[in-house]
DNA sequence: TTGCTCCTCACGTCACGTGAGGTGGC
DNA sequence: TTGCTCCTCACGTCACGTGAGGTGGC
């Protein structure tokens, strides 16, 4: 983390992205999101922060996915990007001498 | 598909799995298991079928996702599934000189 | 004929977003 | 002081499961 980030309170944070204060602070007690605080106790989000909630905001807006499902998706992108790092590693060792198997599909 | 595998009309594969026939013609409407027909249009249910509806069933009722995250999870484990069999392919190529990376979790 | 199947429509329940209400400290 | 924040409670809406109702063919 950066010295100099820049830190959004709620009102701003919730502004940005076009998301109600209250669904702030569900996501946050749901585990999607852990915004820092000041000592007065004030919700700071960071970049970081941010981008986890345009991750969730984009499955259960664009997708209608329920907030059980952002959690299990969430884990199973955390883990493709696991085992696909693991095959770009494989492939470095393979000295470049494979095609690879499976394209990746972004979406 | 085998010649003699065990089909099910509706009201045994749902008896079998424990979920409302209602549900069956749900899940197929959402496109979770495409069930052959008879020439009389009747649902006949297979034992691949029944392992979908294994799957969807789990993730409903055990993790309380919705149908639209279902349909995630599901493209998702089977992005997962090719990946993994990629690693496989590599590391045999490898000649099993590596140690995996990723410890594969299973749920 | 009986008991199944097909379908559509409707209702109860629950999750989720969001507003209200009362509090306290920059 | 004002306007924010904190929290909890409550309500409207929507998705989903499931029942009813009417049909038709093994």
């Amino acid at each position: 983390m950066l010295d100099n980030e820049p830190l959004y309170v709620i009102s701003v944070a919730a502004r940005l992205m076009e998301l109600h204060p209250q669904t702030l602070r569900k996501y946050e007690r749901e585990g999607f999101v852990s915004p820092s605080r000041t000592t007065g106790n004030l919700r700071l989000y960071s970049s970081e922060d941010l981008e986890r909630l345009r991750q969730v905001k984009h499955l259960v807006e664009e997708r209608g996915v329920n907030l059980a499902g952002v959690q299990l998706a969430m884990d199973l992108t955390e883990r493709l990007k696991q085992v696909r790092s693991q095959v770009s590693h494989l492939s470095r060792m393979n000295d470049g001498r494979l095609e690879p198997m499976v394209q990746q599909i972004d979406d």
